[in-house]
DNA sequence: TCTGGGGTCCTAGGACCC
DNA sequence: TCTGGGGTCCTAGGACCC
């Protein structure tokens, strides 16, 4: 078979769940979620799947997921640990070809170099799996769109490859809200105008797109097609923003506790740049009232901070001129901007 | 029923400068 | 007295992703 271009997409399976099955194999086998508990406005970060048989899945509330599922076990995530896991997973997988990591537990891989890239798939899978003791699914296609809905396309433990010339008759029959992109807003509007499925979204004359859509309608329409020729991109990451919130358990209407929190998640940020040697001129206040409306406040400065101490006064400011006594959901503080000193990025490996 | 935390990218408008 | 266009920097909000 001919692969003008050869794209992988390895997607980890429940991947917080079973990073921390690896820990608790006791626990194997219950219906488990990874996250927020119940009664602290926490939610789920992933399900194991029991769990989604009693019909629990990520960002679902961890109250609402205890009653869907009242014998449903919570535990945190273990972040030190996930990310190792995930290191080992980069490292195995990057063996194969250039990569491209696009979460904590995706990326993509460039198998253009192969020969035959449909035989080498399904012995990567397995390769990973076993290194890592963690469950993976692959896809593999002509372009990183087709690659990531192949990959979740038979779930778990899949390997789905969707040869050249088949990418519009694979996602004709998928729902339009499988493609990366498009999200709720997006396919809230296509529903409206009767559109759920790629091989919709392929047939509308696209002058029924362009109230809607605008120029975006173009996009859209290749999306369902498959058109995607962005090309995997192994350079480095760079961060551009560090950032850190907080929900309370109860909204906050006193100022005192507000700058204790705030002082709190300045410590954390100043940390975190310091850790990564950079420092930035941009801060931003994020607050969430109770009735969920979210504003952002930010300050660009004249010179580059990394203090605590600097960052707090900003934040203060923020604060003061944008909060009159009303009640506070979420406190959030970020630093953007950063300097571009060379020696900055040589702290994150 | 209640809705985390950490990110990216895009758009639109205003200020300011030449 | 009336009024150009382009570029950069900055701010705010929103959609989306895991």
């Amino acid at each position: 078979m001919e692969w003008p271009r050869a794209i992988l997409h390895l997607d980890m399976d429940a991947f917080f769940v079973n990073v921390y099955l690896l820990d608790h194999p006791e626990d194997c086998g219950v219906p488990l979620a990874i996250g927020g508990k119940p009664g602290t406005r926490g939610v789920v970060a992933s399900a194991s799947y029991e769990a989604r048989q009693h019909g629990v899945h990520s960002a679902m509330p961890a109250t609402q997921a205890q009653r869907r599922c009242p014998e449903l076990k919570f535990a945190k995530a273990d972040w030190s640990r996930i990310e190792a896991c995930s290191r080992e997973v980069m490292r195995r997988l990057s063996e194969f070809g250039p990569l491209e990591p696009l979460s904590v537990d995706e990326a993509f891989v460039d198998l253009g170099g192969e020969e035959a890239p449909e035989e080498i798939v399904p012995r990567l899978r397995k390769y990973i799996s076993s290194e890592t003791k963690l469950p993976a699914s692959v896809g593999l296609a002509t372009s990183k769109l087709v690659a990531k809905v192949a990959s979740d396309f038979d779930k778990p433990e899949g390997c789905t490859i969707v040869s050249p010339g088949n990418e519009a008759e694979f996602l004709a029959p998928l729902p339009v809200r499988r493609l990366y992109g498009i999200g709720p807003k997006t396919g809230a509007a296509l529903a409206e105008l009767g559109i759920e499925t790629c091989s919709d979204l392929v047939r509308v004359d696209i002058q029924a797109l362009q109230p809607a859509f605008g120029n975006y309608a173009v996009v859209l329409q290749e999306l369902a097609q498959g058109v995607d020729t962005r090309p995997v991109d192994p350079s480095p990451w760079e961060r551009k923003q560090i950032s850190t919130e907080h929900t309370f358990p109860k909204d906050v209407t006193e100022r005192e506790q507000l700058l204790t929190a705030l002082a709190e998640l300045c410590e954390q940020v100043s940390t975190e740049l310091s850790n990564s040697s950079r420092t930035g001129r941009t801060v931003t206040l994020k607050l969430r009232w109770s009735d969920f409306t979210t504003i952002t406040r930010q300050r660009t400065l004249p010179s580059e901070i990394a203090a605590a101490k600097d960052l707090l006064r900003t934040a203060t400011t923020l604060l003061d001129r944008n909060w009159d006594g009303q009640a506070v959901r979420l406190l959030g503080i970020g630093v953007s901007r950063f300097g571009t000193k060379s020696q900055t990025q040589l702290g994150d490996f």
